[in-house]
DNA sequence: TTTCGCCATCCTATATCGAC
DNA sequence: GTCGATATAGGATGGCGAAA
């Protein structure tokens, strides 16, 4: 296990590698459901265009997208990689979503009680736990330590937490390992989140990492015990 | 040239648990 | 016993690079 309080300080260095990390465009909660749902396993370039893509010719909104065509949806989703015909679906779905349960302000339920915000964003497709987690992360409704699969696997190779038997299973671990480590502030955790994103992707990647270029290989579990 | 494994991460189905 | 919440396992998806 690592020691306590170590983490901040890794994230400064982290920090000096990767720069200073760019939020989304994405804003608000619902425009943040769209994020996820306008791409699928693209860069986050790809994402950012097909997003802004939707934002300039069909809108943000719950009631713009409701409103467009199956056309116009999917003259936006093709830029966002594989089976653009099924998040179309998605997109109108996520829009149905907000109209009906939350009268098209998706907003309201950042200030429902934590747990019942979580089952409110988990309803939209292409929403799981990590997802309403960044969600509300992002929006500052809750500082949860939002992970995505590169920053988990970063706080899992550092000690933070165990590799388990399920994505699930290790994402909750690492979590509860790394969370005593950051000031509980959304700020703090969303840098902590897009750093750890970072490295992950650039860096400690899943297989064949770069431990030789890594300016905190000398804090690494897994780098120990590979080297 | 063909085959195969990896990538990212949510979804679905099923099992288990606790409250009432 | 029923219901809802939570946990777990396995599936799914196209592109790409490495190996045969």
């Amino acid at each position: 296990m690592a020691p306590r309080k170590k983490l901040a300080r890794l994230l400064d260095r982290l920090e000096q590698r990767h720069g200073v990390q760019r939020p989304p465009p994405a804003k608000s909660a619902f425009e943040l459901v769209l994020w996820e749902n306008v791409a699928y396993l693209v860069s986050d370039e790809q994402r950012e265009t097909a997003f802004l893509a939707l934002v300039k010719q069909v809108g943000r909104t719950p009631a713009a997208i409701r409103a467009a065509s199956r056309e116009a949806l999917l003259d936006v989703t093709v830029l966002g990689g594989m089976h653009p015909e099924r998040r179309v679906s998605k997109l109108t779905e996520c829009a149905d979503i907000a109209l009906e349960h939350h009268g098209g302000k998706l907003e309201s339920v950042l200030a429902r009680p934590t747990p019942e915000a979580r089952r409110a964003l988990k309803r939209f497709p292409g929403i799981g736990e990590p997802g309403a987690q960044k969600i509300l992360l992002f929006r500052g409704a809750h500082p949860y330590l939002a992970l995505e699969s590169n920053g988990l696997r970063v706080l899992v190779r550092l000690g933070w937490g165990e590799e388990a038997k399920s994505y699930a299973a290790t994402y909750r671990s690492a979590q509860a390992a790394a969370e005593p480590e950051l000031a509980a502030t959304c700020p703090a955790r969303v840098r902590a989140h897009h750093l750890l994103r970072k490295h992950g992707q650039v860096t400690c990647k899943h297989s064949a990492p770069h431990c030789d270029e890594c300016p905190i290989s000398t804090a690494c579990a897994y780098y120990a015990r590979e080297d």
